[in-house]
DNA sequence: AGTCACCTGATT
DNA sequence: AATCAGGTGACT
């Protein structure tokens, strides 16, 4: 389900629960989403440490722990993370056992997403091909023009490339896109100068948005559930009419993914 | 740049 | 039965 803002909104509500905890036990319950270590390393790592910090890069949840470890946690589509003593579910993954019988669990139902722990050094290394947090300083407007200068991709596979920008997935570069006014299927080097500035503009606000509207909240008995109120102008829209122009939204499939544009806004 | 693989569950 | 799903990495 995640992209930037879910796993921002995760990470917010995760930190207060578990900050400052201590991790007494390590389940995993599927081998296969501890990747690319052993089950057995994670636990023997994970164990008895104290959890420190809950941050977030791109889309990934680093859990930094106490004696310089931090675990990721990369959602992918179907993931979550939350606090909870309530049963386990089938698509539990892995159960970071908390005191009093509270659980920071990972789960997922599709069962790609993965769980890794390494050092600080380690997790420099994996996370150094990610683009800027597009509401950080490091997101400027000329390195972003710059780089979409020299590249020849579909300014949507651009967009979701998370080398040029981190944390757009397939609903938030389709809506940035529609405000920019651009194709999505369109050479990003091919785009005006002036509407890649709109880009990089429409990319932060989107972004801001959809962070400031996007909430987790519990529906009982402790599983979650996404409410969020940022519009949508695009996606999900097929055949509906744009609320700009009044054209019908449109779906294209962009590397075997759905991508939605109104053809009367984004040429 | 396109296609598949990784998985499961919801919807048509 | 077939298609779709808010992601990414590994192949051509």
């Amino acid at each position: 389900m995640p992209e930037l803002p879910e796993v921002e909104a995760i990470c917010r509500r995760l930190k207060p629960q578990v900050a400052g905890k201590r991790i007494l036990g390590v389940e995993v319950l599927r081998a296969g989403s501890v990747k690319p270590q052993k089950p057995a390393d994670l636990v023997r790592l994970a164990t008895g440490r104290k959890i420190q910090d809950v941050r977030r890069r791109g889309k990934n949840i680093l859990i930094d722990l106490s004696g310089g470890l931090t675990i990721r946690i990369h959602l992918r589509m179907t993931g979550d993370v939350f606090v909870e003593n309530a049963e386990r579910r089938a698509s539990d993954r892995v159960v970071f056992e908390l005191s009093r019988g509270r659980r920071l669990v990972f789960n997922d139902p599709r069962a790609l997403g993965v769980v890794h722990i390494h050092t600080a050094k380690e997790a420099e290394r994996l996370l150094a091909d990610l683009g800027p947090e597009p509401l950080s300083d490091d997101f400027t407007l000329e390195r972003f023009v710059a780089e979409a200068r020299r590249s020849r991709q579909p300014a949507k596979l651009f967009l979701m490339d998370q080398t040029h920008v981190a944390g757009l997935g397939n609903i938030y570069a389709a809506e940035a896109l529609c405000r920019a006014g651009i194709h999505p299927a369109r050479p990003v080097n091919r785009v005006r100068t002036g509407r890649l500035e709109a880009l990089y503009f429409a990319i932060v606000s989107v972004i801001r948005d959809a962070v400031q509207s996007t909430t987790i909240s519990y529906s009982r008995p402790g599983r979650f559930r996404e409410a969020e109120s940022f519009t949508r102008f695009v996606y999900g829209r097929e055949n509906e009419p744009c609320c700009l122009c009044g054209r019908r939204i449109r779906r294209i499939v962009q590397a075997g993914r759905s991508t939605y544009f109104c053809p009367g806004c984004q040429k």
